[in-house]
RNA sequence: GGCCCGUUCGUCUAUCGGUUAGGACACCAGGUUUUCAACCUGGGAAGAGGGGUUCGACUCCCCUACGGGCUGCCA
């Protein structure tokens, strides 16, 4: 089984189009199908390589790989329109001499008629020797009685009746392909077997159809997936916020978060809300995607990322990271805060949503001292409070540096002034990150290690 | 206008004629706690409206309302 991912390079990657290239990589990966990439790239004037630059960045942050080049739909043109011609030699298609003033003419008068404004070509029996030498078109000639059926695997039957379906133009009278016909030649020679897309397309399946007919080959499998709305229940659109994958890895999220986030959206199995990679691809199905359009909810978003990240091995979390910083225009890490950072993860990771959270609770080794504390944690350090730390320092000079004897050391001083552990941790966490909120102070003692917590200490103690 | 699709807690969803309509996120209350987070306990919260079919409808059918899509020599 083969599926594929078909954007056109007019924009960035679309977070919808972005959950559509993870149901078909997941489907595809899950039953060791192939995953095939194709940009629609046949509007030259909407086209841009940057765009498509932008789409492969995009998927590439996701983690969706394809088999074989990404395809060029514009560089299949010839192709297209010798199947144009085979439609037209076997009488499936015809040349159609309307101009374009013509049929807008026969609309207005439709509309104002109150009839349908599909339009009729008076082209489509006419004899060729009537033909003039001018410009023309290659319509489908389309059934007219009957129906167009769509077994769609997502949307169930859909019944379209012909009358309501006009003689699509397949090759424009400047002989470069339509979209429709394009798809359809592509779709077939590609080896194409399941072809899952936004319902936007659900229409324009029967239209695509009839040209699988024209031909005879074989119709694929449909799976019209509902598009993604706003929080508003509307279209997603710039007016929302982000709509562009990659503002996403901006905004932090880590990719295996967005990967789950996006597979459940519109999919389920059964309550399965958690999941990585290898059970997403086990489990996923179009019989699970749903008939109604979802709408994002970046709270659930961030509650998966944080999830993932939590989970996510130290190495792993590192690289993404740092690809984290370049996506969001940020200062890359220097390699003693790589290290430093390295080591903090595993008591940082699991309070953070995302990435911007992680580092913002690994502040305390990725600073440099001397520390400047910030207003709060200044606050803190009034003159009692330093000197405990003075005293907590020579105490600290000998200890073995494990957990349980740092705890029993601060426990032991803060019982000594008649203090609970919550007092003296605050300065603690002053002098040792800056700030009021970080990880625990016995955590950053670890992390940072006997030297560098007594010199801190040192720079605040009284 | 015509055609097509959709409609379960605020949100994502389970249910595939018989359930006190379940879960997750979010929210509220309490607990735990060295801050934040995490975690634990509890709570409120839904079948768009109206007709049918049926012993019995969230589930099947029809109508209405609302939302979306298509209706291009755009994709």
């Amino acid at each position: 089984m083969v599926t594929r991912f078909a954007p056109s390079p007019t924009g960035y990657l679309h977070i919808g189009g972005a959950r559509t290239a993870l149901f078909n990589w997941l489907y595809a990966r899950g039953r060791g199908g192939k995953f095939l990439l194709r940009i629609e790239d046949t509007d030259r004037e909407r086209s841009t390589p940057e765009a498509t630059a932008a789409i492969l960045r995009g998927l590439a942050w996701l983690g969706l790989d394809w088999d074989g080049e990404a395809v060029s739909q514009f560089a299949g043109r010839a192709r297209h329109a010798e199947v144009a011609r085979q439609m037209l030699a076997s009488g499936t298609a015809y040349k159609c001499f309307a101009t374009q003033d013509e049929i807008e003419a026969f609309r207005a008068a439709a509309r104002a008629a109150g009839t349908s404004t599909l339009f009729q070509s008076p082209w489509r029996d006419a004899d060729p020797a009537s033909h003039p030498d001018a410009p023309y078109v290659i319509r489908l000639r389309a059934p007219r009685e009957g129906a167009t059926v769509i077994e769609d695997a997502v949307q169930g039957t859909v019944t379209f009746r012909n009358d309501q379906l006009d003689d699509m133009v397949c090759l424009r009278s400047d002989a470069t392909p339509t979209y429709m016909l394009a798809v359809v030649v592509d779709d077939h020679d590609m080896g194409v077997t399941h072809i899952i897309r936004g319902d936007d397309h659900l229409t324009n399946a029967a239209r695509q159809v009839q040209v699988y007919q024209a031909m005879g080959w074989p119709v694929p499998v449909f799976a019209h997936i509902p598009l993604i709305h706003g929080p508003d229940g509307k279209k997603l659109s710039k007016r929302h916020g982000a709509v562009g994958l990659e503002e996403y890895q901006a905004m932090g999220f880590c990719a295996a978060g967005m990967r789950n986030y996006l597979t459940r959206l519109g999919w389920s199995h059964g309550d399965d809300e958690l999941f990585d990679d290898a059970q997403a691809r086990e489990w996923f199905d179009l019989s699970g995607i749903g008939r109604a359009p979802a709408r994002l909810d970046f709270k659930k978003l961030e509650n998966v990322s944080g999830y993932h990240i939590a989970k996510a091995a130290d190495a792993e979390l590192l690289p993404e990271i740092e690809a984290y910083l370049e996506a969001a225009g940020r200062p890359a890490l220097r390699e003693a805060q790589r290290e430093g950072l390295m080591r903090a993860l595993p008591c940082t990771k699991e309070r953070a949503k995302t990435i911007p959270e992680l580092l913002d609770k690994a502040h305390f080794v990725l600073a440099a001292r001397p520390l400047v504390p910030d207003q709060k944690a200044a606050a803190g350090l009034d003159l009692v409070s330093r000197g405990i730390l003075a005293e907590l320092t020579p105490q600290l000079q000998n200890a073995s540096w494990v957990r349980d004897e740092l705890e029993a050391i601060v426990a032991a001083v803060a019982e000594a002034h008649g203090l609970g552990l919550g007092k003296i941790a605050g300065p603690l966490r002053a002098a040792l990150a800056g700030r009021t909120v970080t990880p625990s102070v016995f955590d950053m003692m670890l992390v940072l290690g006997r030297e560098e917590t007594l010199a801190r200490l040192g720079d605040q103690a009284a």
